[in-house]
Order: C-alpha cells, then sequence, then structure tokens
DNA sequence: AGACAAGCCTGTACGC
DNA sequence: TGCGTACAGGCTTGTC
C-alpha cells in the first residue's frame, strides 16, 4: 500500500479530548514552552500565548470539528488543531522532546505535555470563549439527524465527498472517514448532494454514525505510516475495520469486486464499483 | 531526485 | 450582480 497519509480526524480528536480531560483536568499550567513559533502562527506576538496559559488551571476538554477546546480558569479557551501529522503526547517531567516538538506545558506535577508536529500544519493558539476562528464550523456529525443531513444535501449540486469533508457543512470528517462513511452507506463519492433519494440519505445518516461511532469506540486509525499515536503514545485499532480507505485494489469486504481508486479536488477517493451507487 | 500524501486557507475563474 | 462551485497554489516533510 503506498504510505496513505492521515490527518487525525474526529475520531483521534475525540480520543484525544477525552484522555486530555481525565489526565489533565484541574492541573494548573505551571510553564509553556515555545520553541517552533510556526504552532503558535497566530499570535502575532508568540509571548502573548504562553502570558495568558501561564498560571491558568485546565477546566476541562471539548471538541469542535477537528479542533480541541481547553476550557481555563479564565474566559481564555486554548485551541489545538493537529493539522496533519500533530500528536500531543503525555511525558514524564523533564522528558527531552523529539525533534519536532514545538510547545511544552509543565504543570505542577510528575507529567508534562508535549505538542509534536513534523509537518507543522497543525497549530496551537488562545482565543476568548468566543472563538470568532471557529465560527465557521458546521455541527458536529453526531449533532445532524436524518432530517438535518437532509436539509444540508438539498440543492447541492457538490460531490458527496467533497460536502462530507467541508467543515463548514458538517466538522469532523476528513478523507479517510469520508471514504468509509460513503462506503458503508453505499453511495460513490462522486454522487450530487441533492441527487439523493429519501432512501439514500438515511443510509448516509446512518453511515456516518456508525462509522464514526466505531471508530471512536477504537480510539481512532493508526496507519503504515504511524502518524497518529494517542497521548500514550499507542494506537488505534479502526484500521483493522476499515473497508476501502488505503485497499485500491483488494477485494470488496462486501461484494467481493476490487475496491477502486479516483482522485478529484486533489484526493484520493476508494470506493468499492460493484456495491456502491 | 522528485513525486506524493494530507487539511485548510486563499485566490481566481466559471456558469447560471 | 452575486453566489455556488471548481480548481490550483502554498504551506511542510518523511517516504517511496
Amino acid at each position: 500500500m503506498p504510505a496513505g497519509e492521515l490527518m487525525p480526524e474526529l475520531a483521534e480528536i475525540e480520543t484525544l479530548r477525552s484522555d486530555l480531560a481525565a489526565e489533565f483536568a484541574g492541573h494548573v499550567i505551571d510553564r509553556v514552552e515555545v520553541s517552533g513559533t510556526r504552532s503558535v502562527r497566530r499570535h502575532v506576538d508568540p509571548a502573548s500565548f504562553t502570558r495568558r496559559l501561564v498560571g491558568r488551571q485546565i477546566r476541562g476538554v471539548a471538541r469542535k470539528g477537528k479542533f480541541l477546546l481547553v476550557a481555563l480558569d479564565s474566559t481564555d479557551v486554548l485551541v489545538a488543531h493537529m493539522g496533519m501529522s500533530g500528536q500531543l503526547r503525555r511525558v514524564e517531567a523533564g522528558s527531552v522532546g523529539s525533534r519536532h516538538t514545538h510547545v511544552r506545558f509543565s504543570f505542577c506535577g510528575a507529567s508534562e505535555l508535549h505538542f509534536v508536529d513534523p509537518r507543522t500544519f497543525g497549530q496551537m493558539f488562545v482565543s476568548d470563549a468566543e472563538l470568532p476562528e471557529l465560527a465557521h464550523l458546521g455541527p458536529d456529525p453526531f449533532d445532524v439527524d436524518q432530517a438535518g443531513l437532509a436539509g444540508l444535501l438539498s440543492s447541492r449540486t457538490t460531490k458527496l465527498k467533497v460536502i462530507l469533508m467541508d467543515q463548514s457543512t458538517i466538522s469532523g470528517i476528513g478523507n479517510m472517514y469520508a471514504d468509509e462513511i460513503l462506503h458503508a452507506a453505499r453511495l460513490r463519492p462522486e454522487r450530487q448532494g441533492r441527487d439523493l433519494s429519501p432512501t439514500e440519505v438515511a443510509s448516509l445518516s446512518v453511515a456516518i454514525r456508525e462509522v464514526l461511532g466505531e471508530a471512536v469506540a477504537r480510539r481512532g486509525s493508526t496507519l503504515a505510516d504511524r502518524q497518529y499515536k494517542d497521548l500514550y503514545g499507542a494506537a488505534g485499532t479502526y484500521q483493522e475495520l476499515h473497508r476501502v480507505y488505503g485497499r485500491e485494489g483488494k477485494p470488496c469486504t462486501r461484494c467481493g469486486g476490487l475496491v477502486a481508486r479516483s482522485r478529484s479536488n486533489g484526493r484520493s477517493n476508494f470506493y468499492c464499483p460493484g456495491c456502491q451507487r
């Protein structure tokens, strides 16, 4: 299989969210060390990032789409996006970071939190609770029911795959889970939103919940490139259930047809021509 | 050595 | 006109 690259999507971020909350809620940020200013590029003055965090207590961790929102005991929120290759890791205090550790958080305790990101597409920033930077994001897939989904698809001539990945329509789905969802729904990626029958919309609605729900339960997907690891450095296991993503030329687990790969909008689409209409 | 994978933002062009 | 849509480029680096 070609080295499929994958950015952490909803399932991986949700796994991080729950582990971060369990490990760090209640902790007071003692020190913040930024060694890669690109990772905090939204801050014209990188020192303002540190200044707004030191001394703050972590109240909880939420998720909006693929963004992590760390609530603080101030009016600020620490926002983190993993980009393609970002990882958050819990490490022992005093640990030497890896080459690509760009931000380190120290607490009054034995563990630190490191933001590691080789490709630096990810970022962290501090914003106020209104979060204007995230205002464009659409609803979470789990918050969209069948009628809501029908509304999002109606009148749109855009390809289904693109709609699913459009963060302003629904937030949290990336290339990999979009392909798995469309296979589960038996729909081809290039179908237009407005052309779906009510039955097909229902299938898609169910598929979104099933695929993402199971992916969260399995703590996300870790592919051969091992780009995604959880807070403790462990892999997810949803890749064992992948039906199409990264499986070009292999038999479809449902119909036996060969999984095909097409390309649109600069993205790979894996799908089964045999059972996806 | 160079193509490629990814998400997201921006800019541009098009058709209705 | 303006909007929805499509496409391309920039950002980045490890892998093939």
